[in-house]
RNA sequence: GCGUCCAUAGCUUAGUGGUAAAGCACUGCUCUGUGGAGGCAGCUAUGAGGGUUCGAUCCCCUCUGGACGCCCCA
């Protein structure tokens, strides 16, 4: 035989993807079916869109924002179309939405979606280039009841994984009317202070203000202090909306808390935006020293908005310690999109969305050694010895199949030995072996693993014997 | 895009300027039809490419990949 030369590169996943393998599989289905269960209990109906769309549908992104500018998997096909790999959720389900004229459907469609996302970035904790996210999208519905409904199906179904404690940020973005008034203040405000504005803040001057608010420069968080709020520049409309989504989340207890400085990378949203952040119960590090940012932020919101009252459960101070990242990370987010449609049809379509990441939410649920899923072990095995045992068992599998029983089997393996090696180590109950005399005798030995009492009964019998042993809980 | 650290078998780790050791796992044998143990055997690695050197897995550079942070985001 030659040498063949491996190149062993070939055998690695492209940067920032990777296999799933069973084991953390089966998290990512457990929180699949959950949050299907949960969103379809709330009437949210399945969409499944194409991994790919044309490049141009992501503009309303935002031209400015990293995803468009350098994170998109963007290309030309053979026949010279631009496509590109969807890098989130919320346009190509409005796409769908105006291109299949849903419009005509009672409002508010309401759909979810749960599947794989593709930006270029570079790797890092709970951040891949292929991540997971389960969605929501509620189409067609102004009111503020659809964001609560949104935030409240996304935190059950946070609560019903076992990760409830989560604290949801959420803050006003104004409308069309209101946020150009608002921007222009902004802008007013940092203009006389550029020359103290970091290098980046300098261009988001240019190109994206509202982000100056979410810089960690030391300077910066020094002016944002004294920087003008969106909320006090909110139309009445507006602020009448933010007001009832947080009367909403009183009401069902979801433990918020009023952000004033979150925006969010993605240029459509309107009026709400937020993010889910865990907050473990037990920080991996204990905090040094309470972070600048955190402590701001508290007094600002208690301040600004006494209308309503901060819920009795106050959120957990957001405790972020600072090299402790997972804290950091947002597990879930999302917001109104009212203007959305009008970048891609004229038709004016409000709605409202948010996405969990599923890689993140795998990963706390491995982490914190939450047990979401009980270990299952086969309870019956087959083994089988000669041609003609194994021939039989391939006919018995299939009647198990049929009585919905489920039978774990090693039909390559010939020796007993090696087949009882493997029963022991799945923890199976109950060996069933069949070998050549059996299989000519039509009988078939039942071996309990536990004691190694065994008997030998008619294979006719052998649904029969289980059915029996299932009905009497004897495993 | 930037920064810090990292790279030895499937996994976890040793070790040395003279081509590598162990545990676990896996496969088989011991034992043509009765498991968990033991014994024996087998398998598999210095990420890639350059440089320094008589000689590099070890020192240097580049690349690739990873971890973490920044930016940004789920």
């Amino acid at each position: 035989m030659p040498k063949i030369k491996i190149k062993k590169e070939l055998l690695h996943t492209p940067k920032g993807t990777r296999d799933i393998l069973s084991d953390e599989a089966k998290n990512w289905e457990f929180i699949e079916t959950k949050a299907k269960e949960i969103a379809s209990y709330y009437g949210f109906r399945q969409i499944r869109t194409p991994h790919l769309e044309k490049t141009e549908l992501f503009t309303p992104v935002g031209e400015f924002t990293d995803i468009v500018e350098k994170q998109m998997y963007s290309f030309r096909t053979r026949g010279g179309d631009h496509l590109s790999l969807r890098p989130e959720g919320t346009i190509p389900i409005m796409r769908s939405y105006l291109q299949h004229g849903m419009n005509a459907l009672p409002q508010p469609v309401m759909l979810y979606y749960s599947g794989s996302f593709f930006r270029h970035e570079s790797p890092q904790r709970g951040r891949f280039r292929e991540f997971g996210q389960f969605g929501l999208e509620m189409i067609g519905e102004e009111d503020a009841i659809a964001d609560a409904i949104v935030i409240r199906v996304m935190t059950l179904i946070l609560e019903e994984l076992g990760l409830g404690q989560f604290t949801v940020h959420i803050n006003t973005l104004g409308d069309q009317e209101c946020r150009p008034i608002y921007r222009k203040e902004l802008l007013n405000y940092y203009r006389r202070k550029v020359n103290y504005l970091c290098k980046d803040c300098k261009k988001r001057l240019k190109t994206n203000p509202l982000r100056l608010l979410d810089c960690v420069e030391e300077k910066c968080i020094e002016l944002k202090k004294d920087a003008p709020q969106m909320i006090e520049y909110a139309c009445d409309a507006c602020r009448k909306h933010f007001r009832e989504v947080f009367e909403f989340l009183d009401k069902l207890q979801i433990p918020y808390f009023l952000d004033h400085h979150l925006v969010r990378g993605l240029d459509y949203y309107t009026r709400t935006v937020f993010e889910i952040f865990y907050n473990p119960p037990v920080p991996l590090e204990e905090p040094k020293k309470a972070p600048i940012i955190n402590t701001d932020l508290e007094e600002e919101s208690v301040k600004t908005f006494p209308p309503q009252e901060v819920p009795t459960e106050e959120p957990p101070p957001m405790i972020v310690p600072e090299r402790a990242a997972p804290l950091k990370l947002a597990i879930g987010s999302g917001g109104r999109y009212d203007q959305l449609s009008g970048t891609l049809s004229p038709k004016k379509i409000a709605g409202v969305g948010g996405a969990l990441g599923i890689d993140r939410l795998v990963e706390i649920i491995i982490k914190s050694k939450i047990q979401i899923i009980k270990e299952t072990h086969p309870k019956i095995f087959l083994i089988q010895l000669g041609p003609q045992g194994k021939q039989q068992s391939l006919v018995l599998l299939e009647e198990f199949r049929k009585a919905k029983m489920s039978v774990a089997s090693a039909l390559a393996k010939d020796s007993l030995k090696n087949q009882l090696r493997i029963t022991n180590n799945l923890k199976v109950q109950y060996a069933l072996i069949l070998g050549q005399k059996e299989a000519i005798d039509g009988t078939i030995i039942v071996r309990d693993m536990a004691s190694g009492a065994q008997e030998t009964i008619d294979q006719s019998k052998l649904i029969d014997y289980f059915k029996k042993l299932k009905k009497n809980k004897k495993y």
